[in-house]
DNA sequence: AAATTAGTCTCAAATATTGAAACTAAGTCT
DNA sequence: AGACTTAGTTTCAATATTTGAGACTAATTT
């Protein structure tokens, strides 16, 4: 289910303990980020006692438990400003959600996984790291399909074997060749829907953001509740999440992406 | 300037070649990273591989360039949800920047730097990571020196070296001695002040957060521009950003900080 | 107090990292 | 166009780091 760590690197073996830590919400003991590695005591040890020495770790020494440092939400932010499409796409994204009111999502893809990199609420409300940086399925997300449409086939190949298909909903995929029809189809139209496949009651429409020579560069949504919408009168937002798109890709190439 | 990599150490090192990628905000060639690291060329290449192969730095086969990568985000995502005080203090937060209408910034400690984990507008705009996790020196911020005044005579040693004493304005400290004395005067008042020392025109008011036992866990402060407020006007808020200060510590407390 | 479990340390063996040098590719200049 | 410079990549033997079985200590549990 991960591709992880290619066998033989410090750097990589180091990472995955990392990505432990990362993946559950809690501090966790030593032991417990032990059960989940497949090195051996000693190894995970140092390589524990190494990123606590890089910050990319804390140890708390009370509780003797292991916390993601904070040196990672510096990184983090350079990494926002400089790699992803969020700040150039930001003000056509906020045009965007104030005409739709509606919830406005920008995504990109991480080892056939939907990054979020931007969010903006119907309301207004605070959006923060709470929610940019969040992780999504690609298989069952309008965002996630409608990248996976235009990654290229070769990447494709890859990226549906890295699903899990898991059953979120009665609508959600399960296997690649279902999902590869709806995708075949969405490379038609260029446009992709989520017909509550992720979560019962959230619908969306999406469209991916590509660059001029066809490169896919991150996709974009319009979200929102089945109390509000169905997907008929999301599709009267087609031609408005197009040419945002087409804003957005346009700033990204006028901007050295 | 930089503690950084310990010598020895593949991990070390490849953070290093990220530092590097992350300090300039702008994708960098593989020469202009090797300039910046003391590592010979091979070995900074191949470090590069590494990071790209990990999905931590992106490397554009067109330009040649290498930019940060989106996974980092991930990782940040998760490290700010569990790691940092936002969370927690999040309603603390909003709750004063109503009351003072003026600018709100929650900030951590990260090796002698100020991470800014939360800031919130006077006028309710956006904040997103566009501002989370950045960093500024703590010598000469309200938010740094209430938390170097509160680090522990052994910390504040280290710290105090690590800081640049470089003259943003006319009224930055420019020694640590400058800097220890207006400390000893924090840690009797438990509040920092910012006299226009990073930036002119800004000051702020700043309070430390720290748990029952005393120990240092972050510091707020409410900052605004000398045409609203001046260092006097700022004291009224002094019982306001206390008890702020005071709600958030009990709030971490109650969780498992 | 004995037994179990969690966490840390040691050291020789195994392996990944290292970097000088050689090489190729991409630009520059005359 | 060819000669020259610079940027990027690969090789390979020497080297230094990582490795992990096991021993040890600390902390819990019975």
């Amino acid at each position: 289910m991960k591709k992880a760590a290619e066998s033989g690197g410090t750097v990589g073996k180091a990472l995955s303990v990392l990505d432990i830590v990362a993946r559950h919400d809690r501090p966790l003991k030593f032991n417990e980020i032990l059960e989940e590695s497949k090195y051996p005591k000693p190894t995970v040890f140092r390589l524990a006692q190494t990123l606590v020495n890089q910050n990319l770790l804390n140890f708390n020494k009370d509780s003797g438990t292991y916390t993601l440092g904070v040196r990672l939400i510096t990184l983090a932010h350079a990494a926002w400003k400089t790699a992803s499409l969020a700040p150039i796409a930001r003000q056509h994204v906020l045009d965007l959600a104030q005409k739709v009111k509606e919830a406005v999502h920008l995504a990109q893809l991480d080892n056939g996984q939907v990054i979020f990199v931007d969010k903006i609420l119907s309301t207004n409300q605070y959006e923060t790291l709470a929610r940019i940086g969040e992780v999504a399925p690609a298989y069952c997300t309008g965002v996630g399909k409608a990248m996976l449409a235009f990654i290229g086939s070769k990447r494709l190949e890859i990226a549906l074997k890295q699903q899990s298909y898991h059953a979120y909903t009665s609508n959600t995929h399960t296997s690649p060749e279902a999902l590869y029809i709806e995708l075949k189809e969405i490379q038609k139209s260029g446009l992709a829907f989520d017909r509550e496949e992720h979560e019962k009651g959230i619908i969306s429409i999406a469209s991916p953001i590509c660059a001029d020579n066809g490169s896919l560069i991150g996709a974009l949504s319009i979200a929102t509740s089945t109390n509000r919408h169905d997907i008929n009168s999301l599709k009267e937002f087609t031609s408005l999440i197009e040419k945002t798109a087409q804003k957005i890709s346009a700033d990204a190439a006028a901007w050295h992406f």
